[in-house]
DNA sequence: TGCACTATTGATCAACTGATCAATAAATTT
DNA sequence: AAATTTATTGATCAGTTGATCAATAGTGCA
Protein backbone atom coordinates (compact mmCIF):
# COMPACT_ATOMS: atom_id res chain seq x y z
CA UNK A 1 0.00 0.00 0.00
CA UNK A 2 2.62 2.77 -0.67
CA UNK A 3 3.49 2.85 -4.50
CA UNK A 4 0.46 3.00 -6.86
CA UNK A 5 3.01 3.02 -9.48
CA UNK A 6 1.02 2.52 -12.47
CA UNK A 7 1.60 -1.10 -13.81
CA UNK A 8 2.94 -1.40 -17.16
CA UNK A 9 0.06 -0.72 -20.20
CA UNK A 10 -1.72 -2.91 -22.19
CA UNK A 11 0.07 -2.94 -25.34
CA UNK A 12 -2.64 -1.24 -27.99
CA UNK A 13 -3.09 -0.54 -31.90
CA UNK A 14 -1.72 2.83 -32.23
CA UNK A 15 -5.01 4.70 -33.17
CA UNK A 16 -6.54 3.42 -30.23
CA UNK A 17 -3.92 4.53 -28.03
CA UNK A 18 -3.55 7.89 -29.74
CA UNK A 19 -7.29 8.35 -29.14
CA UNK A 20 -7.18 7.25 -25.32
CA UNK A 21 -4.57 10.18 -24.89
CA UNK A 22 -6.85 12.46 -27.26
CA UNK A 23 -9.25 11.71 -24.58
CA UNK A 24 -7.23 12.16 -21.66
CA UNK A 25 -6.50 15.63 -22.63
CA UNK A 26 -9.86 16.30 -23.71
CA UNK A 27 -11.29 15.13 -19.95
CA UNK A 28 -8.07 17.25 -18.25
CA UNK A 29 -8.82 20.24 -20.40
CA UNK A 30 -12.29 20.48 -19.43
CA UNK A 31 -12.03 19.83 -15.47
CA UNK A 32 -8.99 21.90 -15.20
CA UNK A 33 -8.24 23.84 -17.71
CA UNK A 34 -5.97 23.88 -21.03
CA UNK A 35 -2.99 25.13 -18.66
CA UNK A 36 -3.06 21.71 -17.35
CA UNK A 37 -2.95 19.72 -19.90
CA UNK A 38 0.95 18.07 -19.41
CA UNK A 39 2.77 15.48 -20.79
CA UNK A 40 2.47 13.99 -17.33
CA UNK A 41 -0.98 14.82 -16.32
CA UNK A 42 -2.25 13.43 -19.41
CA UNK A 43 0.17 10.31 -18.96
CA UNK A 44 -1.27 9.74 -15.70
CA UNK A 45 -5.07 9.91 -16.86
CA UNK A 46 -4.29 7.87 -19.58
CA UNK A 47 -2.67 5.06 -17.74
CA UNK A 48 0.67 5.01 -19.71
CA UNK A 49 4.46 6.46 -19.09
CA UNK A 50 4.64 10.20 -20.32
CA UNK A 51 7.23 8.76 -23.02
CA UNK A 52 4.43 7.75 -24.40
CA UNK A 53 2.65 10.16 -24.53
CA UNK A 54 5.46 12.20 -26.45
CA UNK A 55 5.64 9.22 -28.64
CA UNK A 56 2.12 9.71 -29.68
CA UNK A 57 2.51 13.43 -30.21
CA UNK A 58 4.35 15.58 -32.10
CA UNK A 59 4.93 17.32 -28.96
CA UNK A 60 2.60 19.51 -26.12
CA UNK A 61 2.04 22.46 -28.29
CA UNK A 62 -0.03 20.43 -30.84
CA UNK A 63 -1.64 18.32 -28.46
CA UNK A 64 -2.85 21.68 -26.45
CA UNK A 65 -4.44 22.96 -30.16
CA UNK A 66 -5.43 19.92 -31.28
CA UNK A 67 -7.16 19.68 -27.94
CA UNK A 68 -8.45 23.03 -28.02
CA UNK A 69 -10.28 22.29 -31.35
CA UNK A 70 -12.10 19.05 -30.44
CA UNK A 71 -13.30 20.53 -27.46
CA UNK A 72 -14.64 23.74 -29.25
CA UNK A 73 -15.60 21.86 -32.57
CA UNK A 74 -18.11 19.71 -30.26
CA UNK A 75 -19.44 22.38 -29.09
CA UNK A 76 -20.17 24.52 -32.54
CA UNK A 77 -21.77 21.05 -33.75
CA UNK A 78 -24.04 20.68 -30.85
CA UNK A 79 -25.58 24.36 -30.70
CA UNK A 80 -25.61 24.07 -34.64
CA UNK A 81 -27.86 21.54 -34.24
CA UNK A 82 -29.68 22.95 -31.76
CA UNK A 83 -30.61 25.91 -34.12
CA UNK A 84 -30.74 24.12 -37.07
CA UNK A 85 -34.25 22.44 -35.12
CA UNK A 86 -35.74 26.15 -34.77
CA UNK A 87 -37.84 26.41 -37.63
CA UNK A 88 -37.90 30.11 -38.08
CA UNK A 89 -34.79 32.79 -37.90
CA UNK A 90 -35.87 34.40 -34.39
CA UNK A 91 -36.20 31.71 -32.41
CA UNK A 92 -32.85 30.44 -34.14
CA UNK A 93 -31.10 33.64 -33.01
CA UNK A 94 -33.19 33.24 -29.20
CA UNK A 95 -31.68 29.37 -28.94
CA UNK A 96 -28.49 30.87 -29.84
CA UNK A 97 -27.82 33.61 -27.27
CA UNK A 98 -29.91 31.47 -24.49
CA UNK A 99 -27.62 28.50 -25.32
CA UNK A 100 -24.09 30.32 -25.08
CA UNK A 101 -25.34 32.04 -21.91
CA UNK A 102 -26.72 29.36 -19.52
CA UNK A 103 -23.60 28.64 -17.92
CA UNK A 104 -24.08 25.12 -19.11
CA UNK A 105 -20.52 25.73 -20.96
CA UNK A 106 -18.70 26.84 -18.73
CA UNK A 107 -16.37 24.54 -18.70
CA UNK A 108 -15.45 25.27 -22.18
CA UNK A 109 -15.66 28.77 -21.69
CA UNK A 110 -12.97 28.32 -19.52
CA UNK A 111 -11.03 26.73 -22.52
CA UNK A 112 -11.23 29.16 -25.00
CA UNK A 113 -10.22 32.51 -22.24
CA UNK A 114 -7.27 29.96 -21.53
CA UNK A 115 -6.82 29.66 -25.41
CA UNK A 116 -6.56 33.30 -25.63
CA UNK A 117 -4.03 33.50 -23.35
CA UNK A 118 -1.92 30.70 -24.10
CA UNK A 119 -2.25 31.56 -27.82
CA UNK A 120 0.54 34.00 -27.21
CA UNK A 121 2.96 31.40 -26.57
CA UNK A 122 1.70 28.83 -28.70
CA UNK A 123 1.61 28.92 -32.37
CA UNK A 124 -0.47 26.26 -33.28
CA UNK A 125 -3.05 26.84 -30.55
CA UNK A 126 -3.30 30.41 -32.15
CA UNK A 127 -4.31 29.22 -35.49
CA UNK A 128 -6.29 26.68 -33.84
CA UNK A 129 -8.38 29.19 -32.09
CA UNK A 130 -8.58 31.25 -35.11
CA UNK A 131 -9.81 28.55 -37.18
CA UNK A 132 -12.33 27.87 -34.28
CA UNK A 133 -13.47 31.81 -34.49
CA UNK A 134 -13.82 31.17 -37.92
CA UNK A 135 -16.49 28.19 -37.70
CA UNK A 136 -18.09 30.31 -34.78
CA UNK A 137 -18.66 33.15 -37.05
CA UNK A 138 -20.16 31.15 -40.54
CA UNK A 139 -22.66 29.72 -38.18
CA UNK A 140 -24.07 33.14 -36.69
CA UNK A 141 -23.46 34.79 -40.02
CA UNK A 142 -26.04 32.26 -41.10
CA UNK A 143 -28.31 32.41 -39.11
CA UNK A 144 -28.25 36.32 -39.55
CA UNK A 145 -28.12 36.14 -43.01
CA UNK A 146 -31.45 34.15 -42.90
CA UNK A 147 -33.12 36.56 -40.40
CA UNK A 148 -31.91 39.30 -43.29
CA UNK A 149 -33.85 37.11 -45.73
CA UNK A 150 -36.56 36.13 -43.84
CA UNK A 151 -37.64 37.70 -40.54
CA UNK A 152 -36.90 41.74 -41.06
CA UNK A 153 -33.47 41.57 -39.41
CA UNK A 154 -31.74 44.60 -41.03
CA UNK A 155 -28.09 44.91 -40.91
CA UNK A 156 -25.61 46.11 -43.56
CA UNK A 157 -22.80 43.46 -42.93
CA UNK A 158 -23.70 40.24 -41.85
CA UNK A 159 -20.68 38.86 -41.32
CA UNK A 160 -19.33 42.31 -39.54
CA UNK A 161 -22.47 41.87 -37.10
CA UNK A 162 -21.88 38.16 -36.53
CA UNK A 163 -18.26 39.34 -35.61
CA UNK A 164 -19.67 41.34 -33.19
CA UNK A 165 -22.65 39.02 -31.59
CA UNK A 166 -19.94 36.60 -30.69
CA UNK A 167 -17.66 39.12 -29.44
CA UNK A 168 -20.73 39.99 -27.21
CA UNK A 169 -20.99 36.47 -25.97
CA UNK A 170 -18.01 35.07 -25.37
CA UNK A 171 -17.37 38.64 -22.96
CA UNK A 172 -20.48 37.98 -21.32
CA UNK A 173 -19.18 34.63 -20.63
CA UNK A 174 -15.78 35.69 -19.82
CA UNK A 175 -17.23 37.83 -17.26
CA UNK A 176 -19.40 35.64 -15.71
CA UNK A 177 -16.08 32.88 -15.20
CA UNK A 178 -14.97 35.28 -12.71
CA UNK A 179 -17.56 37.22 -11.63
CA UNK A 180 -18.28 33.98 -9.76
CA UNK A 181 -22.11 33.67 -7.46
CA UNK A 182 -23.21 37.67 -8.06
CA UNK A 183 -23.66 37.44 -11.53
CA UNK A 184 -26.71 38.44 -12.47
CA UNK A 185 -28.79 36.89 -15.25
CA UNK A 186 -26.24 37.30 -18.79
CA UNK A 187 -28.35 36.58 -21.11
CA UNK A 188 -31.78 38.65 -20.40
CA UNK A 189 -30.37 42.01 -20.92
CA UNK A 190 -28.27 40.61 -23.94
CA UNK A 191 -31.36 40.61 -26.21
CA UNK A 192 -32.55 44.14 -25.98
CA UNK A 193 -28.71 44.69 -27.39
CA UNK A 194 -29.27 42.31 -29.87
CA UNK A 195 -32.45 43.80 -30.72
CA UNK A 196 -30.75 46.98 -31.58
CA UNK A 197 -28.06 45.96 -33.10
CA UNK A 198 -30.14 44.23 -35.89
CA UNK A 199 -32.88 46.32 -35.86
CA UNK A 200 -35.66 44.43 -33.81
CA UNK A 201 -38.41 45.97 -32.19
CA UNK A 202 -37.86 45.71 -28.09
CA UNK A 203 -39.08 42.17 -27.24
CA UNK A 204 -38.88 40.80 -30.67
CA UNK A 205 -36.51 37.87 -29.30
CA UNK A 206 -37.46 37.05 -26.17
CA UNK A 207 -41.43 37.28 -27.11
CA UNK A 208 -39.99 34.56 -29.69
CA UNK A 209 -38.56 32.59 -27.09
CA UNK A 210 -41.03 32.47 -24.71
CA UNK A 211 -43.24 31.65 -27.14
CA UNK A 212 -41.53 28.63 -28.10
CA UNK A 213 -41.75 27.31 -24.24
CA UNK A 214 -37.81 27.97 -23.62
CA UNK A 215 -37.74 30.23 -20.70
CA UNK A 216 -36.22 29.47 -17.55
CA UNK A 217 -36.80 30.04 -14.20
CA UNK A 218 -34.44 31.19 -12.33
CA UNK A 219 -30.44 30.82 -12.51
CA UNK B 1 32.74 41.37 -24.16
CA UNK B 2 31.31 37.98 -22.48
CA UNK B 3 29.13 38.06 -19.33
CA UNK B 4 26.86 41.52 -19.07
CA UNK B 5 26.63 40.25 -15.57
CA UNK B 6 24.78 42.95 -13.55
CA UNK B 7 27.38 44.86 -11.24
CA UNK B 8 26.38 45.22 -7.83
CA UNK B 9 22.91 47.55 -7.59
CA UNK B 10 23.38 50.75 -5.79
CA UNK B 11 21.85 50.95 -2.31
CA UNK B 12 18.85 52.71 -2.53
CA UNK B 13 15.94 53.25 0.13
CA UNK B 14 13.35 50.67 0.70
CA UNK B 15 10.20 52.72 -0.94
CA UNK B 16 12.70 53.31 -4.09
CA UNK B 17 13.83 50.29 -4.86
CA UNK B 18 10.47 48.36 -4.20
CA UNK B 19 9.08 51.53 -6.30
CA UNK B 20 11.41 50.48 -9.08
CA UNK B 21 10.46 46.65 -8.63
CA UNK B 22 7.15 47.21 -9.41
CA UNK B 23 7.82 49.62 -12.30
CA UNK B 24 9.86 46.52 -13.77
CA UNK B 25 6.67 44.46 -13.52
CA UNK B 26 4.35 47.30 -14.94
CA UNK B 27 6.43 47.25 -18.22
CA UNK B 28 7.17 43.51 -18.46
CA UNK B 29 3.43 43.02 -17.78
CA UNK B 30 2.41 45.58 -20.55
CA UNK B 31 5.32 44.28 -23.25
CA UNK B 32 4.99 40.68 -22.45
CA UNK B 33 2.17 39.82 -20.72
CA UNK B 34 1.24 38.76 -16.78
CA UNK B 35 2.47 35.19 -17.75
CA UNK B 36 5.80 36.47 -18.32
CA UNK B 37 6.10 38.91 -14.38
CA UNK B 38 8.69 36.24 -13.55
CA UNK B 39 10.94 36.48 -9.64
CA UNK B 40 13.67 36.64 -12.65
CA UNK B 41 12.42 38.87 -15.59
CA UNK B 42 11.52 41.20 -13.15
CA UNK B 43 15.06 41.40 -11.57
CA UNK B 44 16.64 41.44 -14.82
CA UNK B 45 14.41 44.40 -15.41
CA UNK B 46 15.07 46.67 -12.15
CA UNK B 47 18.98 45.64 -12.46
CA UNK B 48 19.02 43.56 -9.59
CA UNK B 49 19.69 40.02 -8.22
CA UNK B 50 16.31 37.79 -7.74
CA UNK B 51 16.81 37.50 -4.37
CA UNK B 52 16.13 41.55 -3.94
CA UNK B 53 12.88 40.89 -5.60
CA UNK B 54 11.70 38.18 -3.62
CA UNK B 55 12.86 39.92 -0.68
CA UNK B 56 10.78 43.09 -1.70
CA UNK B 57 7.77 41.04 -2.41
CA UNK B 58 6.12 38.50 -0.14
CA UNK B 59 5.65 36.03 -3.17
CA UNK B 60 5.22 36.37 -6.92
CA UNK B 61 1.23 35.59 -7.45
CA UNK B 62 1.13 39.11 -5.30
CA UNK B 63 3.44 40.91 -7.14
CA UNK B 64 1.45 39.78 -10.42
CA UNK B 65 -1.93 41.08 -8.96
CA UNK B 66 -0.49 43.87 -7.60
CA UNK B 67 0.85 44.87 -10.71
CA UNK B 68 -2.22 43.38 -12.94
CA UNK B 69 -4.26 46.35 -10.48
CA UNK B 70 -1.95 48.93 -10.98
CA UNK B 71 -2.17 48.78 -14.54
CA UNK B 72 -5.95 48.54 -14.87
CA UNK B 73 -6.13 50.95 -12.44
CA UNK B 74 -4.35 53.70 -14.51
CA UNK B 75 -6.60 52.68 -17.42
CA UNK B 76 -9.87 53.09 -15.37
CA UNK B 77 -8.20 56.73 -14.10
CA UNK B 78 -7.20 57.68 -17.13
CA UNK B 79 -10.81 56.92 -19.45
CA UNK B 80 -12.77 58.10 -16.46
CA UNK B 81 -11.49 62.04 -16.60
CA UNK B 82 -11.85 61.74 -20.59
CA UNK B 83 -15.57 60.73 -19.80
CA UNK B 84 -16.05 63.50 -16.85
CA UNK B 85 -14.70 66.19 -19.82
CA UNK B 86 -17.49 65.11 -21.94
CA UNK B 87 -20.45 67.44 -20.75
CA UNK B 88 -23.37 65.23 -21.69
CA UNK B 89 -24.47 61.79 -21.40
CA UNK B 90 -24.85 60.29 -24.82
CA UNK B 91 -21.14 61.67 -25.60
CA UNK B 92 -19.84 60.38 -22.16
CA UNK B 93 -21.06 57.06 -23.23
CA UNK B 94 -20.02 57.68 -26.98
CA UNK B 95 -16.43 58.34 -25.54
CA UNK B 96 -16.43 55.51 -23.35
CA UNK B 97 -17.16 53.06 -26.34
CA UNK B 98 -14.88 54.81 -28.54
CA UNK B 99 -11.88 54.94 -26.38
CA UNK B 100 -12.20 51.25 -24.92
CA UNK B 101 -12.78 50.18 -28.15
CA UNK B 102 -10.13 52.10 -30.88
CA UNK B 103 -7.36 49.34 -29.87
CA UNK B 104 -4.64 51.62 -28.34
CA UNK B 105 -4.84 49.11 -25.47
CA UNK B 106 -4.43 46.53 -26.18
CA UNK B 107 -1.39 45.86 -23.98
CA UNK B 108 -4.30 46.02 -21.50
CA UNK B 109 -6.59 43.78 -22.94
CA UNK B 110 -3.55 40.93 -23.27
CA UNK B 111 -3.34 41.83 -19.22
CA UNK B 112 -7.22 41.30 -18.75
CA UNK B 113 -7.40 38.24 -20.47
CA UNK B 114 -4.37 36.71 -19.02
CA UNK B 115 -5.68 37.60 -15.54
CA UNK B 116 -8.76 35.95 -16.49
CA UNK B 117 -6.94 32.83 -17.30
CA UNK B 118 -3.90 32.81 -14.52
CA UNK B 119 -6.48 33.98 -11.70
CA UNK B 120 -7.53 30.49 -11.49
CA UNK B 121 -4.57 29.38 -10.04
CA UNK B 122 -3.45 32.57 -8.37
CA UNK B 123 -5.98 33.91 -5.69
CA UNK B 124 -4.74 37.30 -5.17
CA UNK B 125 -4.34 37.91 -8.76
CA UNK B 126 -8.04 36.90 -8.85
CA UNK B 127 -9.03 38.91 -6.17
CA UNK B 128 -7.97 41.83 -7.59
CA UNK B 129 -9.43 40.81 -10.98
CA UNK B 130 -13.05 41.01 -8.94
CA UNK B 131 -12.01 44.30 -7.40
CA UNK B 132 -11.15 46.10 -10.61
CA UNK B 133 -14.40 44.66 -12.72
CA UNK B 134 -16.25 46.13 -10.51
CA UNK B 135 -14.30 49.52 -10.10
CA UNK B 136 -15.19 49.63 -14.22
CA UNK B 137 -18.42 48.72 -13.66
CA UNK B 138 -19.10 51.39 -11.20
CA UNK B 139 -17.61 54.18 -13.62
CA UNK B 140 -20.07 52.68 -16.48
CA UNK B 141 -23.39 52.64 -14.00
CA UNK B 142 -22.32 56.36 -13.25
CA UNK B 143 -22.41 57.00 -16.67
CA UNK B 144 -25.84 55.01 -17.33
CA UNK B 145 -27.46 56.83 -14.54
CA UNK B 146 -26.96 60.16 -15.12
CA UNK B 147 -27.94 59.32 -18.68
CA UNK B 148 -31.27 57.85 -17.93
CA UNK B 149 -31.42 60.97 -15.40
CA UNK B 150 -30.57 63.23 -18.38
CA UNK B 151 -30.66 62.03 -21.66
CA UNK B 152 -33.56 59.73 -21.75
CA UNK B 153 -31.44 55.82 -21.57
CA UNK B 154 -34.12 53.44 -20.79
CA UNK B 155 -33.04 50.74 -18.17
CA UNK B 156 -34.58 48.80 -15.60
CA UNK B 157 -31.22 48.11 -14.09
CA UNK B 158 -28.35 50.46 -14.39
CA UNK B 159 -26.34 48.05 -12.55
CA UNK B 160 -27.57 45.31 -14.47
CA UNK B 161 -26.96 47.33 -17.86
CA UNK B 162 -23.05 48.42 -16.83
CA UNK B 163 -22.36 44.42 -16.52
CA UNK B 164 -23.89 43.80 -20.37
CA UNK B 165 -21.76 46.66 -21.89
CA UNK B 166 -18.69 45.75 -19.52
CA UNK B 167 -18.68 42.49 -21.29
CA UNK B 168 -19.86 43.36 -24.59
CA UNK B 169 -16.42 45.64 -24.52
CA UNK B 170 -14.24 42.94 -22.92
CA UNK B 171 -15.38 40.34 -25.77
CA UNK B 172 -15.11 42.63 -28.73
CA UNK B 173 -11.36 43.55 -27.38
CA UNK B 174 -10.12 40.23 -26.33
CA UNK B 175 -11.95 39.11 -29.71
CA UNK B 176 -9.52 41.70 -31.40
CA UNK B 177 -6.49 40.62 -29.73
CA UNK B 178 -6.78 37.05 -31.74
CA UNK B 179 -8.06 37.89 -35.00
CA UNK B 180 -5.07 40.70 -35.94
CA UNK B 181 -5.56 42.18 -39.02
CA UNK B 182 -8.71 41.12 -40.22
CA UNK B 183 -10.86 42.58 -37.25
CA UNK B 184 -12.86 44.66 -38.82
CA UNK B 185 -14.11 47.87 -37.01
CA UNK B 186 -14.55 46.56 -33.51
CA UNK B 187 -17.11 49.94 -32.44
CA UNK B 188 -18.86 50.64 -35.27
CA UNK B 189 -21.80 48.39 -34.81
CA UNK B 190 -21.63 48.49 -30.71
CA UNK B 191 -23.02 51.79 -31.16
CA UNK B 192 -26.39 50.03 -32.53
CA UNK B 193 -26.07 46.92 -29.90
CA UNK B 194 -25.76 49.83 -26.95
CA UNK B 195 -28.64 51.97 -28.43
CA UNK B 196 -30.96 48.88 -28.39
CA UNK B 197 -29.60 47.97 -24.81
CA UNK B 198 -30.39 51.60 -23.57
CA UNK B 199 -33.46 52.10 -25.83
CA UNK B 200 -32.05 54.87 -27.60
CA UNK B 201 -32.98 55.69 -31.29
CA UNK B 202 -30.51 54.33 -34.08
CA UNK B 203 -27.77 56.62 -34.25
CA UNK B 204 -28.29 58.41 -31.48
CA UNK B 205 -24.76 57.72 -29.91
CA UNK B 206 -23.13 58.24 -33.55
CA UNK B 207 -24.70 61.34 -33.73
CA UNK B 208 -22.98 62.21 -30.66
CA UNK B 209 -20.53 61.55 -31.05
CA UNK B 210 -19.52 62.94 -34.62
CA UNK B 211 -21.16 66.00 -33.59
CA UNK B 212 -18.39 66.30 -30.69
CA UNK B 213 -15.52 66.02 -34.09
CA UNK B 214 -14.29 63.03 -32.48
CA UNK B 215 -14.45 60.90 -35.60
CA UNK B 216 -11.22 58.52 -36.08
CA UNK B 217 -11.24 57.98 -40.20
CA UNK B 218 -9.52 54.44 -40.27
CA UNK B 219 -8.36 51.68 -38.69
C1' DT C 1 9.32 -22.38 -32.37
C1' DG C 2 11.84 -18.51 -33.36
C1' DC C 3 12.30 -14.04 -35.59
C1' DA C 4 10.99 -9.31 -36.61
C1' DC C 5 8.42 -5.48 -35.56
C1' DT C 6 7.04 -1.97 -32.59
C1' DA C 7 4.36 -0.38 -28.50
C1' DT C 8 5.91 0.85 -24.11
C1' DT C 9 8.96 2.21 -20.54
C1' DG C 10 12.67 4.07 -17.07
C1' DA C 11 16.18 6.96 -16.73
C1' DT C 12 17.89 11.10 -17.65
C1' DC C 13 18.49 15.98 -19.52
C1' DA C 14 18.21 20.83 -19.77
C1' DA C 15 15.46 24.66 -18.81
C1' DC C 16 12.57 27.03 -16.20
C1' DT C 17 9.98 28.30 -12.01
C1' DG C 18 9.62 30.30 -6.80
C1' DA C 19 12.00 30.43 -2.64
C1' DT C 20 15.47 30.42 1.33
C1' DC C 21 19.67 31.81 3.74
C1' DA C 22 24.15 32.82 5.14
C1' DA C 23 27.52 36.11 3.60
C1' DT C 24 28.69 40.74 1.95
C1' DA C 25 28.81 45.67 1.85
C1' DA C 26 26.97 50.18 2.22
C1' DA C 27 24.89 53.25 4.97
C1' DT C 28 23.82 55.26 9.77
C1' DT C 29 24.52 55.73 14.54
C1' DT C 30 27.33 55.75 18.48
C1' DA D 1 36.71 55.34 14.36
C1' DA D 2 33.98 51.58 15.72
C1' DA D 3 29.65 49.43 16.03
C1' DT D 4 25.14 48.63 14.33
C1' DT D 5 21.73 48.20 10.99
C1' DT D 6 20.08 46.57 6.75
C1' DA D 7 20.09 46.58 1.55
C1' DT D 8 21.97 43.39 -1.56
C1' DT D 9 23.81 39.18 -3.25
C1' DG D 10 25.48 34.25 -4.65
C1' DA D 11 24.66 29.83 -3.97
C1' DT D 12 21.55 26.51 -3.68
C1' DC D 13 17.21 23.89 -3.22
C1' DA D 14 13.07 21.58 -4.66
C1' DG D 15 9.59 21.52 -7.95
C1' DT D 16 7.81 21.84 -12.51
C1' DT D 17 7.98 21.60 -17.43
C1' DG D 18 9.03 19.22 -22.40
C1' DA D 19 11.90 16.05 -24.54
C1' DT D 20 15.21 12.16 -25.90
C1' DC D 21 16.89 7.40 -26.09
C1' DA D 22 18.38 2.95 -25.19
C1' DA D 23 16.24 -0.98 -23.20
C1' DT D 24 12.15 -3.90 -22.53
C1' DA D 25 8.31 -6.74 -23.74
C1' DG D 26 4.21 -7.85 -26.18
C1' DT D 27 2.38 -9.26 -30.93
C1' DG D 28 2.16 -11.34 -35.27
C1' DC D 29 4.56 -13.55 -38.95
C1' DA D 30 7.84 -16.97 -41.00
Amino acid sequence: MSTPARARASRKSPAERSAEIADAARGVALEQGLAAVTLRSIAARAGVAPALVAHYEPNMDALVASTFSTIVGAEIDEVARLIAAQPEPRRRLGTLLDTLLDGARDDVTVVWVEAWALGRRNDALAASVRDQMDAWQVVVQGVIEQGVAEAGFETDDAAATAWQLLGMIDGLNAQALVRWGDTGDRGSLIHRAVEGLLGLPRGALSAARSASGAGRTTR
